[in-house]
DNA sequence: CCCCCTGACGGTGCATGCACCTTTTTCCGG
DNA sequence: CCGGAAAAAGGTGCATGCACCGTCAGGGGG
């Protein structure tokens, strides 16, 4: 038996195990790991090279963070989302949105509003020769910002474990033809009234801009991604 | 030495850990185990019968709800928090509640109208000649209703987790001098508002009453427990 | 007298081993 | 040849043991 290759880099951790959740998040909310994928534990402690209790924890905090869906004694898979329960995360995921949105065009000092109205201006360029990629990451800063702009930790929190929770699922949305210039010029408006100061409109915006986002991921789903029920299949 | 004494009803469960979940979190959340705490994983395991294994496995489910924190290598103590996270958290839960409030004016039917209806009317009396407990029982009712008649699980789930992280230091709000007769005249004015479907009306009260509650849970916490200071943990 | 270093102690984190549950394969009856 | 039951194989859940880290007490140096 040769050693196995740590995928750890550096081990001056104090906590070996967050390591390990860290980089299976990272695999499922990337999408190397797809929904639906069987986890073993034993593989995976050999891949990193540890035992499979620290394994076994791991799991319970991917459980927790609802990546993945465990079945006493029957392992843990990537977790699989219904139709309906997807739609039931992203309704979830836009009502926080929009409170977010809403506490943000209370809250947000100058700087943040210049920060915000400069990120969403640059980006101009991206609608018409940006890549999918690229605009993801605006996309993903935009978001941050408000989150940020709405000095509410504990509901960021939960709009981003929720954001988590979707990524495996929102994958390459981007790539629907004319969403891109549809979802800059929905940031436009929101932007506009956040700069107004127009609470209650941001948040009515923010919440249709996310439901759009929730449509456009569910075509996208269905056209690409044959099944998706619950759990139990074959 | 005798057999020590099992907790754990009946083992005919799935899963032995998820009982000594539940148990903890149950004793957390209705104060048996106060703020401060810390968990002795050998005690623990000794107490249920088990091994120290599945107990470290079971602070991991307590830490992902938020009913403990865990420092690497110094034990699992039950959540403490600063006044300003607690702030944090009530005004996350109202923003929940109002969102839910919204949806449930919007989609609750006829049956769930009456039902809430029926309960708020019948708990009149509790504001005369009811206890706190009584009331708190209502109340929990109350909320309960309205989350289910927004029929939105997700968000549904994020309210109910964070209500149970509230839970410790939400213990005796009521006994507040005249907060329970409050507390009723705002529901009151928020099912009239659900009656007659004034959706961004119920969201605004909601989110008032809540942040009312806030007040008040922060008064009572500054009176009867000196400190709580923490720091933020997943 | 106070501070810091050091050694012992307690407790956590992880490895390993074993029992039970699930699943699959095989064998027998129909 | 096919269906079902029983046994084997694989994997999960938990127990136990050990190494490392954090904490605290005692002693030596400043």
């Amino acid at each position: 038996m040769e050693q196995p290759v740590r995928e750890i880099a550096t081990s001056r951790k104090g906590t070996v195990v967050d390591s390990v959740v860290q980089t299976l998040a990272d695999d499922i909310v990337s999408g190397r790991l797809t929904p639906g994928t069987k986890l073993d534990a034993q593989a995976i402690a050999e891949r990193f090279g540890v035992s499979r209790t620290p394994i076994r924890e791991t799991f319970g905090h991917l459980a927790a963070m609802g990546l993945v869906t465990h079945r006493p004694n029957r392992g843990v898979m990537v977790a699989t989302l219904s139709a309906q329960s997807l739609g039931a995360l992203y309704e979830a995921m836009a009502e926080l949105e929009a409170a977010l949105a809403r506490l943000a065009a209370l809250r947000m000092n100058s700087a943040q509003r210049e920060a915000l109205s400069r990120l969403h201006q640059e980006s101009v360029h991206l609608v018409r020769d940006g890549t999918a990629d690229a605009y993801a990451r605006y996309n993903q800063e935009f978001h941050s910002l408000i989150f940020e702009g709405a000095q509410s930790p504990q509901l960021q929190q939960l709009a981003e474990a929720t954001r988590t929770r979707l990524a495996p699922f929102r994958r390459a949305q981007f790539r629907l033809v004319n969403r891109i210039s549809k979802s800059w010029e929905e940031h436009d408006a929101i932007v506009r009234a956040l700069m107004a100061g127009d609470a209650d409109g941001v948040a009515r915006m923010m919440r249709l801009h996310v439901q759009t986002v929730s449509a456009m991921s569910a075509e996208f789903v269905a056209e690409h991604q044959p099944l998706t029920n619950d759990h139990g299949d074959s």
